[in-house]
DNA sequence: AATATTTTTTAGACATACCTAAAAATATGT
DNA sequence: ACATATTTTTAGGTATGTCTAAAAAATATT
């Protein structure tokens, strides 16, 4: 069993892009976790001799097959609660980061598999990222940024980069969400703005909001 | 903002009574929580600081109202958790406690309002007991222990005493849950078991069964 | 390649929440 | 009431997870 503490590190390495053989610097999980370098480096070695994590000084960290199975676990965790929040009890997707922070902690299989079928075994939490199955395995979804498309091209809204209360407020606002069909109508040369269609409407985003919202390409196919 | 091991104590207090004058002694908490007594002495000493207990030494502890409201709400979200994991996902009423003790620490008024509201208000937990409202107000349910029927006395069974795992499981395997109606037919002077009627079937139960189930007596109308 | 800068680690402290062992206060038995 | 037993507190120590400041290693600059 692993602390609270334990968890958040193994998560935020897994983040990070801890699978990868490439070491993840002590500095950005430190930075991830608001805390400092020193602190990572205590923990580090602590998760080394847990099998969780590979560290060589000075060489950064990697996850071992326990951490990441440990990481995705936690994660499936996560984002099962968030379905939960939103679908049962009315909470709106820029919510539930904090209270999911907690909840994904308790300790119980049984209790995050009876959740999971009782949220009839969703695939995607509100922000669209996919729910890792009891096996730790991450459906990939194939998604590009908004901003990458080319004018006239439209695309479907899956998921957001930067989860942000901000961002996810702005969103709200705009009545930008998940699933919404989204179509490329201009770009300005000057700023790179772009100007968009959903439901009939038209409305123009800066290029930084473009480039944190992430987009199902639906082809031209009329 | 308490700690999960200071609102642990304040539960605990609460629970031995320490809504009373009469103080609470060190040692009882510390048999409740299983730790050692010196521990205790330090903790209610931190907690009489924050104004959540009176403590004299060696005089024992006593809630105040700040230390009962908190108690209230901390019973209040283990009750409404307990009637979530058994109403929607299928626990049985022996396996909610463990869940519900670190579901309860989660900080969200929200979260808690929310649930409330999805589980359309309960008033009891799956044990018979009742949850307290966002203002701490626990309703007192009339209630015997079936014990103290007299021969021929009915009444339903509405609550558990003791509520470890081991009478939990008893009380499944002989079918004995809450809205049961239970009828005391006869007591055996030899032991003091009790012969009972319940679902038109006859059941022996001893002493010590009797004696930590609840009852809210049916008046003999007929 | 030598020096300067940044990153990372070590060393030593601190707070929380626990422990053991001994001392102090209270309660009990005759 | 007095000796004994029990309870409670104090004193000092441990593990976890954090911190600051200084030392060591790696990276960047010229």
């Amino acid at each position: 069993m692993f602390s609270q503490s334990e968890e958040n590190y193994i998560k935020t390495i897994f983040h990070l892009g801890g699978t990868s053989a490439k070491g993840i610097s002590t500095n950005s999980i430190a930075k991830k976790l608001k805390t400092k370098a020193s602190s990572v480096t205590d923990m580090v070695k602590k998760l080394s001799e847990k099998n969780v994590v590979i560290y060589k000084k000075y060489q950064g960290v990697s996850l071992t097959d326990l951490g990441k199975k440990t990481a995705t676990n936690i994660i499936r965790k996560h984002r099962l609660w968030e379905v939960f929040l939103v679908d049962k009890l009315n909470f709106s997707w820029d919510e539930v980061h904090e209270v999911a922070e907690q909840l994904e902690h308790i300790k119980s299989s049984k209790l995050i598999d009876e959740l999971d079928a009782f949220l009839e075994y969703p695939t995607k939490d509100p922000h669209g990222d996919p729910i890792p199955d009891k096996e730790g395995n991450l459906s990939i979804v194939e998604k590009k940024l908004l901003s990458t498309l080319k004018i006239s091209e439209k695309g479907i809204c899956i998921g957001v980069k930067d989860s942000s209360t901000e961002f996810l407020k702005f969103l709200n606002k705009h009545e930008i969400a998940l699933g919404k069909e989204i179509q490329i109508t201009e770009q300005e040369p000057f700023d790179g703005s772009f100007t968009i269609r959903m439901d009939n409407k038209t409305l123009n985003i800066s290029n930084k909001i473009a480039d944190n919202l992430y987009i199902q390409q639906t082809h031209k196919q009329e």
